[in-house]
DNA sequence: AAATTCTCCTGAAGGC
DNA sequence: TGCCTTCAGGAGAATT
């Protein structure tokens, strides 16, 4: 499912087929995402030329002269690049069309989102009350633990609060923690400080490694090419449950925490 | 204020 | 073989 090294993936991807170009034209053939679909989208952005294409925690932001597209690809939500008139599956809810090529987004679940803004997308309801960039100097143990102090819940549940750190999914948070030798369960107010800084760093290190194969594929995820993602193969918790830990060969463990599945190695993790 | 639960949705997988 | 149930999950909204 699309975390933030998915969504960086796919940013990457798109930007340089539709930077600087001008939409002709708008398809919507399922509004029914997380949020309708705007119906104004059609007259807002065609004749509109592209102008850059940035990322913001999970969100995609196409920004024109007078507005930004806002894209989330919710759980199971891609983007391709296609030529012109490709035939649509009943998935492929909303496009975005150039003169030499389509944006195309595909999401079964539908928990995605496509809106519209004429403000700064930084001011955005969605968008202003976000924690920092996990790969960004804003972004480190010393902070980390200071919002932790006044909170007692799981620390797995602590690093996917995007208040706290965004862009960090069910995925890279357990990974995270097996890196850094962390109890996904134990209260995210009593971890040391120089644990923070080494959970910071490990964040930092997964998500970039993740982002150089293209991200994890699972099920739905493909880059803007239509290739997966290749870091599944290099999961070393996440989804192997039953299956001996990469460290120390015990078996990894699998607990529901928060409703999430979380995976951990209960020899390597306290 | 913080923590928990609910909600959207479809496809895969398991049970009978 | 096929139908029914359960589960997965991003994240804002609603509730405790």
């Amino acid at each position: 499912m699309p975390e933030l090294p998915e969504v960086e993936t796919t940013c990457r991807g798109i930007a340089p087929h539709i930077t600087g170009k001008t939409v002709t034209g708008v398809v919507v053939r399922n509004a029914a995402l997380r949020q309708p679909i705007p119906k104004e989208l059609s007259r807002e952005l065609k004749g509109k030329v592209i102008r850059a294409v940035k990322r913001r925690a999970k969100y995609l932001l196409l920004e024109t002269d007078t507005g930004t597209l806002l894209l989330h690809l919710g759980m199971s939500g891609s983007l391709r690049i296609l030529p012109v008139e490709s035939p649509a599956g009943i998935h492929d809810h909303f496009d975005l069309q150039f003169a030499d090529c389509s944006l195309r987004l595909r999401d079964p679940r539908r928990f995605g989102l496509v809106l519209w803004t004429h403000a700064p997308a930084a001011e955005h309801p969605l968008i202003c009350r976000l924690g920092p960039e996990p790969l960004s100097d804003a972004f480190d143990g010393d902070r980390f633990q200071q919002q932790a102090i006044k909170r007692r819940i799981p620390v797995k549940n602590f690093i996917m609060d995007g208040k706290v750190v965004v862009g960090v999914g069910n995925i890279y948070a357990s990974e995270s923690l097996f890196l850094s030798g962390i109890h996904p369960h134990r209260p995210c107010n009593r971890i040391s400080l120089a644990r923070y800084r080494r959970l910071a760093d490990h964040i930092k290190q997964v998500l970039t490694a993740a982002i150089a194969r293209g991200g994890t594929t699972l099920r739905d995820f493909q880059q803007e090419d239509g290739k997966p993602g290749y870091f599944a193969q290099e999961l070393k918790v996440y989804g192997r449950e039953s299956k001996p830990c990469p460290n120390c060969g015990s078996l990894i463990k699998q607990m529901r925490i928060g409703q999430r599945s979380s995976f951990y190695c209960d020899r390597c993790q306290r």
